[in-house]
DNA sequence: CCTTTCCGATACGGAACCGTCTCGTATTTG
DNA sequence: CAAATACGAGACGGTTCCGTATCGGAAAGG
């Protein structure tokens, strides 16, 4: 959650006290001697920031001064806890890092369900929808902050659908003959492209069922049974 | 190609009071005295934006004032042309109305493959697909281009989908029992996601065929014939 | 020839931002 | 208490951009 890549000094480590605990994180200015740090300030900023995206505001028009009028804080303050802007956009990646609800493991079918209604329902939370929009879109132009949303969150889920498909192609469930990254795409970029690229409207009530019933089933009609 | 939202005469219906027909797209310096406009200008102004960003140059971070530098005209050139640089990146957004090839009708399944093939050819191409990348995704933030680059591109291109798709099911090609856009999303989103989301690297050579056969068929195994 | 408009270039004032630094104050350790 | 550090606020010089204006020259029509 909190800043890592302050230039601070303090490295890492020099004893084990219990504040090695949060320089393990990453940082500390050799957190002994004068005031701390006050941890609000960090929720506060990273939540500042996500109010302005949700508002609509691109990340470039996110300045850090305006960042900090807004948040209500010094840019000293701001400064002295990230390097600039890309390493607080770091840190508010990192806060968006959920990786839903553990599928049940009943039955392929049901898991693919239960991971894409994890993806419609995020779609239309407000917050999650606009911020994630904003950022995965805006963020592909920061190469930088692109590999790191993509290795911290992307890949992980898609790890998990990958791991779903081998299960139920083991199963018997689902073809063994296609790959499985295809498949992957087959279910999830439907609802990816609903949730990101058409208007939020287009998130029904049954559409992770529909999706996943349909790509199983075929759109082929079935001459009988 | 050119632009369309020039305040200028130039263009269409040089005639048959050629000043109402500059007027109405836009207003015009009444073409008739001076020196004519050289229309390379414009060329030479979109392409110069299509270079940048294929380049990798955020919209944001393309100033009018480094677009004039680069293209090599003058800042007055381009304020004369456009409003602004929205009006510019109306423009180029026209540009790049490419509808594709017209299917062939000799079937739903070789239709959308073509359509699909298109979309993958384009997603491989350097620099349609860099720019189509920077636009589609940067633009969400412009409301304004957003909604123009919607309903120019995007919805004739699914409205042409949606034909082929009607067409099928009239045939009995394809199921008629399912809704004609969550169909459309099926084929068409897996080809989307890979051109847009993934790295341009997982557009292979089938991959039209593979998408639209696997969406046909379904992906349940077939105990037999 | 004269007027009009375009062209590239550049100067201009105003604005926003960056990253550093300095205040005055608050908080914690020694 | 004194030293050290954090805090909000904001000054500071430097950069970039915006949109307008001006300039000398070029191309068209009258």
């Amino acid at each position: 959650m909190t800043g890592q890549a302050r230039p601070a000094a303090a490295g890492m480590c020099p004893e084990a006290t219990p504040e090695a605990a949060a320089e393990a994180a990453g940082r500390g200015p050799a957190a002994g001697r004068g005031r701390p740090r006050n941890a609000a300030v960090d929720t506060t900023v990273i939540e500042t920031v996500l109010r302005l995206l949700e508002e609509g505001v691109t990340i470039s028009d996110l300045s850090m001064e305006r960042l900090a009028r807004e948040a209500g804080v010094g840019k000293a303050t701001l400064y002295r806890r990230w390097a600039g802007k890309e390493e607080l956009m770091l840190d508010v990646l990192r806060s968006l890092d959920d990786t839903g609800p553990e599928p049940a493991g009943r039955s392929a079918r049901d898991d693919l369900v239960t991971m894409l209604e994890f993806l419609r329902r995020r779609g239309l939370a407000k917050r999650s929808s606009a911020v994630l929009r904003t950022v995965v879109t805006q963020v592909q132009s920061h190469p930088k902050l692109w590999k790191e949303y993509h290795e911290t969150v992307v890949t992980a889920r898609r790890e998990a659908v990958y791991a779903v498909l081998r299960r139920g192609m083991a199963d018997g469930e689902i073809r063994a003959d296609l790959d499985v990254e295809l498949l992957a795409d087959l279910f999830v970029a439907p609802m990816l492209s609903r949730a990101m690229l058409h208007e939020w409207k287009e998130l029904s009530e049954g559409l992770a069922e529909q999706i996943v019933d349909a790509v199983l089933e075929g759109v082929r009609p079935r001459p009988a049974g």
